[in-house]
RNA sequence: GCACGGAUGUCAGAGCGGCUAUGAGCGGGAUUGCAAAUCCUGAGACCUGAGUUCAAAUCUCAGUCCGUGCUCCA
């Protein structure tokens, strides 16, 4: 089952093919540095970070490159705003970007270019451009012309370039520069007063924001490489332009072979903006829910799908979230040799719940594998992952003898390691999940009153006096203590 | 207006020609003094109209509605 792709140029699913056998060339655009990171990056990065995963985990070598835009206009107003260096708020952002995707467990991209670096390369390709009859020069900075290149309009969003023309109205004046053509878009732009800048031959000025990308992913790969990603709205005008210039450039086309693009991040149906006061940064959402239900939460739907975040899905990852990592804990526990003895070869129609039970689980791996070649379908291998939980909480309880019990318990943990833990990333280490929760302070303060109620509640279920046991219990729940009785007595816990 | 997506049970959301999605919620059961948790089990669905087919949520055409982009944006 080879793996298939949604390409939004082609805008249809297709096999992937790379370029060199075996080794995938991946670049993603990356933040602008001028804040912290806010949900939908994370929603960005974690896709990306999935496809990351699974084309590591099917044996590619994966060189996967993801750029910081560390000059711009929202920069600069930023370092303004707050009367400080730009660097050193650019700085800042990253170091928190690193923070934060850390704690998502998004894994690192090899390389993490900054554009600042790339100026000579940009103004290189630029002078190319300009060589080639696709850019020109004006007073106020360095355009690409669109209309020397019009076969390449709209390949990405479809849209006409007659359309756009005539729609467009009068906006070209509006835009405050000198370009010949309002589709025309910045490769350098000449210095304001009180900008940074660097020296061109066209004077001291700074880059336009699309040209870093086609430096970078140059630098890295090459006139072409196999995949480039983004959020769903770099289609247009970003990676559109990124053709332009790059298959200018280069004279190759396409430079990129595949192109995928994610999704947004709703909140309780809107969009998600400042405006609205339904903006989250990682670290607001971090404050309040575990960092691994939300990457669950936003891993549970397509990469493609918009998301809808809301307390219902929340309140839906943390219960399943909780629930794989219950079984994994439940399977670590179980495992009580070093070594593992033989499990028996597996078979679906045996009336054996073990032989069975493996062979619903080697096919949910399947499933699993099946879901992620089609698209990198994570909601579906999700889906697999809590089937495989299910199958595997059922039969560890179902009275194996020790031994077997002792066998199957190593097979579910590497089942669990391999999908939920290496894949999905959802797992802890090991020795995370096996260490006993970090006491809260609170539970502590009441500890003793608690106990007292609950030797109290213990005599009065003993003499059968239910209506008083129950009565404590409410008591206690008053507290915001929770309580739960087991086999080997009752324990509890804050709400 | 143009472009790109989408419309699936109470809800969230996969599937995209014949095969139980999954989870929450709801019904029944096991367990429990009762709960909680866990497990078993049941009900319930494919926007409208036409077409292709032995067979259509799944393909084709038309329509309706919704989202997003067309300006900085993951």
């Amino acid at each position: 089952m080879p793996l298939r792709l949604y390409d939004t140029l082609r805008k249809d699913k297709v096999d992937f093919t790379t370029m060199e056998p075996g080794k995938v060339s991946m670049y993603v655009c990356g933040v602008t540095v001028y804040d912290r990171c806010h949900l939908g990056h994370a929603r960005c990065y974690l896709a990306f970070d999935l496809i990351h995963r699974w084309l590591e985990f099917s044996g590619f070598d994966v060189h996967y490159v993801q750029n910081f835009t560390d000059i711009d206009d929202k920069i600069i107003h930023r370092a303004n705003e707050i009367g400080g260096d730009w660097r050193k708020l650019v700085d800042e952002n990253i170091a928190a970007y690193y923070e934060d995707m850390d704690a998502l467990n998004i894994l690192r991209a090899d390389d993490y270019p900054r554009c600042t670096d790339y100026v000579d390369d940009m103004i290189r390709i630029t002078q190319d451009l300009i060589d080639k009859g696709n850019a020109y020069q004006v007073d106020d900075g360095v355009y690409f012309h669109v209309e020397s290149a019009p076969e390449k309009y709209g390949l990405l969003t479809g849209q006409k370039i007659e359309a756009v023309r005539s729609g467009a109205g009068g906006r070209v004046e509006g835009t405050g520069t000198s370009k010949r053509d309002h589709k025309d878009f910045a490769l350098w732009k000449a210095a304001k007063p009180g900008e940074p800048t660097w020296d061109s031959p066209w004077g001291p000025g700074r880059p336009g924001w699309h040209i870093e990308c086609t430096a970078m992913s140059m630098d890295y790969f090459g006139e072409q490489f196999d995949i480039h990603g983004g959020g769903h709205d770099l289609r247009f005008p970003h990676h559109e332009a990124e053709i332009f210039q790059g298959e200018c450039h280069t004279g190759c086309s396409p430079v990129v072979h595949h192109w995928l693009h994610n999704g947004f991040v709703n909140i309780d149906g809107e969009k998600m903006s400042k405006s609205l006061g339904n903006f989250w940064t990682i670290r607001d959402i971090l404050q309040q829910i575990d960092a691994m239900v939300l990457r669950f939460a936003l891993i549970n739907a397509h990469y493609r799908s918009p998301i809808d975040m809301n307390e219902t899905l929340l309140k839906d990852a943390e219960r399943n979230y909780n629930r794989v990592l219950e079984c994994y804990i439940d399977s670590l526990k179980a495992m009580t040799s070093k070594s593992p003895v033989s499990l028996p070869n597996p078979d679906i129609t045996s009336f054996q719940p073990l032989t069975k039970s493996l062979a619903m689980l080697e096919k949910m791996g399947e499933g699993f594998a099946k879901a992620m070649d089609d698209d990198f379908n994570s909601r579906e291998a999700v889906a697999k992952v809590l089937g495989g939980v299910r199958e595997i909480s059922k039969t560890l309880s179902s009275g194996l003898d020790a031994k077997d019990k002792d066998a199957f318990a190593h097979y579910s943990v590497e089942w669990l390691e391999e999908t939920a833990g290496r894949v999905l990333g959802i797992l802890p280490t090991r020795e995370f999940a096996l260490l006993e929760p970090e006491e809260d302070p609170r539970k502590e303060q009441i500890a003793s009153k608690v106990e007292d109620l609950l030797l109290e509640r213990k005599q009065a279920r003993d003499s059968k006096d239910w209506a008083k046991a129950d009565q404590i219990r409410d008591q206690l729940t008053e507290m915001g203590v929770v309580v739960v009785d087991t086999a080997d007595g009752p324990t509890w816990d804050l709400t």
